[in-house]
DNA sequence: GCCAACGTTGGC
DNA sequence: GCCAACGTTGGC
């Protein structure tokens, strides 16, 4: 498949928001402490340098909140072989490591978020992984529709104007 | 706060 | 290798 691809990353903003990744120096961080398989193929193997993200807030309003670059490709999460880290597994090691992450780039902030509730009325997006019951994996592929389709909603309404 | 869905663990 | 028990995710 070409380049760029595209991403959806899930993240409880308690935890980490887009406000937090646009306070970010360079508006640049890594996207550390994944700990699913799945989601770890994703990172370690699939996903490239240039590849868009969708930024995705989970819980409280669940909603796509904006849009992310990723500026490194993926590389070992150190947070799982620090022992003072929440997201520690001592079964990895530098020269083994089992977890991975990339670095991504903010690019822009929805004026108004994207709510999973309106993302269910889209046909465009029936398909969507996010949108299937049971979906809990918080690194997921969207079709390259699928995410012109979001940023059309995130620009075409005018209070929902892409902010820089 | 509830609970369904899912992933992981571990006994056998 | 099966599967019950358990812990976590995450929408509602």
């Amino acid at each position: 498949m070409g380049r760029p691809r595209h991403w959806l990353f899930k993240s409880d903003p308690e935890e980490f928001s887009v406000e937090d990744l646009k306070a970010a120096p360079g508006r640049t961080a890594c996207w550390d402490g994944v700990r699913n398989y799945q989601a770890r193929n994703f990172l370690r193997e699939e996903i490239g340098e240039g590849d868009r993200v969708l930024f995705y807030h989970s819980r409280r309003r669940p909603s796509i909140v904006g849009v992310a670059r990723v500026v490194r490709a993926g590389y070992p999460d150190h947070t799982a072989m620090d022992p003072q880290n929440p997201h520690f597994d001592p079964r990895s090691t530098p020269e083994n490591p089992l977890w991975y992450m990339v670095d991504i780039r903010l690019e822009a902030v929805f004026k108004e978020p994207l709510p999973l509730s309106l993302l269910r009325t889209i046909p465009e997006l029936k398909t969507m992984a996010l949108l299937r019951k049971g979906n809990r994996l918080s690194v997921q592929p969207v079709t390259p529709k699928e995410f012109e389709m979001i940023l059309l909603l995130a620009r075409n309404t005018p209070e929902r104007t892409v902010e820089r």
